[in-house]
DNA sequence: TCCTAATCCATACGTTGTACGATTATGTAC
DNA sequence: GTACATAATCGTACAACGTATGGATTAGGA
């Protein structure tokens, strides 16, 4: 067919309109503005001004667009680690603290991310580091490092993965919860009837920030308390 | 068009083909056999012999679909209580090793479990009694053990998320980390270098169990800590 | 007996990922 | 320069998907 208007064929040099990092940014912004299911290669080609087809010849299929998305996320990581002037636990925890974030800037792409194991590349082992050092400073055996650090990891993830679940600030779940609890029969659970009834409305103010604070405290009051056992 | 052998209209009472329940356990043993994506509702329809439109009439959709096997997975959830005789720590413990377990019966639909909100319902809430009934015999307060039992099944939907991922019994993901930590820069994460790198092969001989071990004997050091604390 | 509603089926539509081949420019070898 | 392999793009096309629509059949309640 004849070409009418559109450029066909080869672009001149320095004319490229993609490229690998070109598209990956372009799929990212349609995944944060409008969720993973909104990422289909003719939109991503269209928001590029492309044919569909030419995204193939940057990435071999949707997979490693996808899994380029995971890889971007982790190298978006920033952890900045406060040095050693800090105690080893606080240390920990920042290091802790700035991955959630990390995960947290693309909520649409946590599932992604946190399963995607082919994302798995330099830039996430170098993400580690901090956290070994901190845990060093604790005076752990290399093994007991290696764990605790898988330990801590796999809490944000879980961590993350709820949160990223839920839309809201808040613990949407937690009233849901209350909810359901007093629906029970008093029977079925009577443990968790009174200790859930017996929060309270107030009680229930739970947000994400202070459930991550408090599941980094008890994990590192637990990984204290292997230190001291050494 | 002419009825021609197969039975065709309502069927008589106890003859139904269907079920909501069929319909889920024969999504089920697909997605067991096959993965996730190996389930479609033209494929489910042909394993139940029946045309795909019948599948509308007792659930509303795909994700309806989904959402049932995640119920399922829960419903099939059986946190044996070890009753009182036992520590606390091993009673909590105890219930987290068979949630553990039974999210790995079902490893293909580990992802849509841990991320589908929609699944909670009251299975799920009661579920969590064990964790509560350990964590209050623990001696911590109300809003501690509401903390505690977010962090610790946290930690497990971490823990399984990773184990879901990758597919053999055995770390894969260590060898891999092993290679790539030794191949790094040696002043782009030195203390990951030095701790990895002396670990030796043997090392990591790291298993599932006994990362899951690891990461429960940390959590519970960090509740007991708490509790002393009150 | 008639009516209603349940169950199942056939057809069809829009959307998806992507295979295939044509078109045009680039870079290299002669 | 000229020929040629390679790279980037586009156009067309196809199979598979979820499911909307509507019709056929028949059990069960009035």
């Amino acid at each position: 067919m004849v070409n009418v208007g559109k450029r066909s064929g080869r672009p001149r040099a320095g004319e490229e309109r993609l490229s690998r990092e070109a598209i990956l940014t372009a799929a990212l912004q349609i995944v944060d503005d409008e969720g993973i299911d909104a990422l289909t290669m003719r939109r991503l080609a269209a928001t590029l001004k492309v044919n569909p087809m030419s995204l193939y010849h940057h990435l071999p299929n949707k997979a490693a667009v996808l899994a380029g998305l995971a890889e971007l996320v982790f190298a978006g990581l920033e952890l900045p680690d406060p040095g050693d002037t800090v105690p080893w636990d606080e240390q920990l925890k920042e290091a802790a603290r700035a991955y959630r974030n990390g995960l947290r800037q693309h909520p649409n792409l946590a599932l992604q991310v946190l399963s995607d194991t082919s994302a798995v590349s330099d830039v996430v082992v170098v993400t580690m580091e901090p956290f070994y050092r901190a845990l060093d400073r604790a005076g752990l055996k290399p093994r007991q490092i290696f764990e605790a650090a898988n330990t801590l990891i796999d809490f944000i993830h879980g961590f993350s993965l709820g949160e990223a679940s839920v839309r809201s600030e808040t613990f949407e779940l937690a009233p849901d919860l209350l909810a359901r609890v007093r629906a029970l029969p008093a029977d079925k659970a009577p443990t968790l009837t009174r200790i859930v009834g017996g929060l309270g409305a107030e009680g229930l103010a739970y947000d994400f920030d202070s459930g991550f604070e408090s599941g980094l405290s008890t994990l590192t009051a637990g990984i204290a308390a292997t230190a001291r056992r050494r």
